[in-house]
DNA sequence: TTGTAGGCGTTATCAA
DNA sequence: TTGATAACGCCTACAA
């Protein structure tokens, strides 16, 4: 049997309460008592049942992370970027896995369940049906990378993010950009739909002609490779590749690329996405478009924990956009 | 006010016992009674509170994994591996960071505070008198990279790694080897002075006079530039370099060394460590000491749950040793 | 300053 | 096949 609070009170010689008022280090209790109740405590190991506390209190001061994948570098900075946020509170992180298409039906599971307090959805969007249903029941959860007007969420300005790729790639003289995407981009995520936008807008405002636009099936670092042969189809080519599919494809590129024999930048300018450790390792230097992503993940828990709190009534819709940046490396 | 067990019981005119049971689809409910039940359920939106559950049960069906640090390669791949092995399953997954030093503390508090049901002690090696007493408490824990001998763990096979990297660059013409390590070796992590101890051994084996240990503070990327300008001291010279230190070292050596006109594997190879994403996307491909880091994480979630239930009762001494695995690119 | 009592939502036991 | 009851460990009134 495990030391409760009953038992602990029993050899201190005190009641219950009196533990649980000096465990929250109340006032109210005289110093002699709190010394010997700590003492014998410390003794006996005991450590508060956290479901007791949890029932009782009907919050688990929890944030749940939810996503459809496990692991990638962005999810790892993200989560880099809650961890260091989230450490000096009194909440702790939980992860949950979704299989893609049921994500909508764990977010309700992990709050109606109140196996957490909040909820940040991490690259799936549930249905607007959904979103509303939480906002009627008060249910927190943050949308990530892919938001939705009237919701909470945080999300990278990924229209300026290509504007600001174009033009730097336009600065350094390059003539016929392409924009690399994952097939994903179909498949209803809309910040990569904006990527798209970004670029062929701003291509338009500077009245360029060429534009060509070159799918890959993922971010794979695969992908990357066959970037080159698909390139070799291609008349005239492109002195410059804007990776919005992100670094790593970036950094598939830049082998097989120079692998065969082609000089970057002088022959190919590479842009990659994201700057997550990838770009910062290739040895070619790669210069990309900069996400802010642990600040992003900070931001996400600070929001989430603003609506569990409620002491902003505006959190709930709130959408904080961050602005991209160009980190210049070698490749462009 | 939430909805209960109670609440959907009086909707669908029957006691809580039989809600309870038809969630748990027992046999012993009439077919009717729980197409009735479930249809309620679904229209309330009901899920079973897990606190309550918890609470009485006694079991959390959760596994935590505590570091003392947020994220790296490491710990990613490792977490991909247990989330992999956790999702078909009834457990799920906590995260708790822990300041070094109070990484003890924070474990007892998880498994005695019942906020998870076993640990995953990830980087960091609690003190025997610790290790024992959560042993004498029945408590699982499962030791990451660093073990001890009666106690469950996971590890690589750091020494005949460091043979493996030795016995490959000598094969591949090389006679005079380098050491990288970082500091971290001596602040009592067993695993590096073991790759330490490896290189040692292999050179006296093979009877190789030439030996020299290139300490670096982390293994940051800026340690591995380091590492660039600390050769320029040495003579001789080292034809090759073993970065026990990891990838990220590797890749920030190549990127000095070629940005300084060396050539690389002529003038010098280069080997890494862990065969993480750095080591697949340096665009000169980086050959490695591969760790299966993935599978070490599913083992790691596997010995656990043997723990939790109890089937075998080796499980809580187990050490599960993996074996290394050289992965050839360019670099050496 | 400390103690008593009740209940949070669930499940296990036993009875019907 | 179903229902009543008690209990898990804690916290929050309220009482002493």
């Amino acid at each position: 049997m495990a030391v409760t609070i009953k038992k602990i009170a029993e050899l201190a010689g005190v009641a219950p309460t009196t533990v649980s008022l000096v465990l929250r280090n109340s006032q109210k209790i005289s110093e002699a008592t709190k010394r010997q109740v700590l003492r014998i405590i410390e003794e006996t190991d005991y450590y508060p049942n956290q479901s007791g506390k949890t029932l009782k209190q009907g919050r688990t001061d929890a944030i749940a992370i939810i996503s459809s994948y496990f692991q990638n570098l962005f999810k790892m900075d993200f989560v880099n970027g809650v961890e260091q946020a989230i450490f000096p509170t009194k909440y702790e992180l939980r992860h949950y896995y979704a299989q893609s298409g049921t994500e909508g039906n764990r977010c309700k599971e992990i709050l109606f369940g109140k196996m957490a307090d909040a909820v940040l959805a991490m690259n799936f969007l549930p249905e607007t049906e959904y979103l509303e249903k939480m906002h009627k029941a008060r249910k927190p959860i943050v949308l990530v990378e892919d938001t939705v007007k009237g919701f909470a969420g945080v999300r990278l300005d990924n229209f300026a993010a290509s504007s600001l790729a174009v033009d730097y790639l336009l600065k350094r003289g390059r003539k016929r950009i392409a924009i690399i995407l994952a097939m994903k981009a179909y498949m209803g995520h809309s910040f990569l739909d904006e990527r798209l936008r970004g670029y062929i807008a701003a291509l338009r405002e500077r009245q360029l002609e060429y534009s060509e636009i070159i799918e890959i099936p993922d971010y794979s670092l695969e992908s990357g490779h066959a970037i080159y042969h698909r390139l070799q189809e291609k008349s005239p080519r492109p002195d410059a590749l804007y990776c919005a599919s992100g670094d790593i494809t970036a950094a598939g590129f830049l082998q097989e690329a120079i692998a065969h024999g082609m000089q970057v930048p002088d022959d190919i300018a590479v842009m990659g996405f994201d700057d997550s450790i990838i770009a910062q390792t290739t040895t070619l230097g790669l210069t990309t478009v900069r996400q802010p992503v642990q600040e992003m993940g900070r931001a996400a828990f600070q929001l989430a924990v603003d609506m569990i709190e409620g002491a902003d009534p505006q959190a709930s819709s709130r959408i904080i956009t961050f602005q991209p940046e160009i980190i210049v490396r070698q490749s462009a």
